[in-house]
DNA sequence: GCGACAG
DNA sequence: ATCTTGTCGC
């Protein structure tokens, strides 16, 4: 039961929420890793037909880099609100695939701030059964207070009477990032990981530097 | 009915 | 996301 991978080809809006809604169930929002020493980070570029993909693996403690690796695949779907992990998931896990396999896997976007609480980071969470975590630029859906301009400040953010993420400010002054789990990860520790590795910029260095390679990817092409 | 809407 | 260089501001 491969819900994605290969031909999502035909799969239309209504098929692909069903399968959203199948597997939110499975996600685990508790805790359920161990000693992270390997960082996986994840993004995904695109040129007019085709997806690249790129996985890079830090060093959980120094954050350099170990190891990385691309994928190219040829878009099969429009990007839709909601159905974002359709579009980016085959590139994404075909680069993911080709590296040692990580403690926790950063995703550009969001886990479980979505409407069936089936974001990108729990799709790519589930299917690997990796502990995953999502961090969004912006915002897709829920409300939050202002946050204070120290890094490390952040505010819940709700959306239907559930705390689905954190906006968190990862640096001084700079705008805020959304972060939410994606699976076997607790909101806090996803925060905790994601306050920790923006150690250069807004962005987490796992996701920031899976971007840089991807789009360094699809320039050299 | 109207507006919003990850990448 | 992508199309695109320099430039205004701290």
């Amino acid at each position: 039961m491969r819900q994605i991978p290969p031909g999502i080809s035909g799969l239309t809006v209504d098929q692909m929420r069903r399968i959203q809604a199948e597997l939110a169930p499975r996600v685990r929002v508790e805790d359920a890793l161990g000693t992270v020493r390997w960082i996986a980070g994840v993004d995904v570029a695109y040129t007019e037909t085709h997806a690249i993909g790129a996985a890079v693996l830090l060093d959980a403690e120094t954050l350099e880099v170990a190891q990385e690796a691309t994928a190219i695949r040829p878009l099969e779907t429009d990007y839709e609100p909601g159905l974002l992990s359709f579009r980016e998931l085959p590139a994404a896990l075909d680069a993911l695939a080709q590296l040692p396999e990580p403690d926790l896997v950063f995703c550009d976007g969001n886990g479980l701030a979505h409407p069936r609480r089936f974001g990108l980071a729990c799709h790519l969470g589930v299917l690997t059964d990796l502990p995953t975590l999502g961090v969004a630029k912006s915002r897709y859906l829920g409300q939050h207070d202002v946050i204070a301009e120290p890094r490390g400040s952040w505010r819940p953010v709700l959306d239907a009477g559930d705390i689905v993420a954190h906006a968190l400010r990862t640096q001084d002054g700079v705008r805020w990032v959304y972060v939410s789990p994606g699976h076997r990860i607790s909101l806090d520790t996803a925060t905790t990981w994601a306050l920790r590795t923006a150690t250069e910029a807004r962005i987490p260095q796992p996701t920031r530097l899976a971007d840089h390679l991807a789009n360094r990817t699809r320039r050299e092409r």
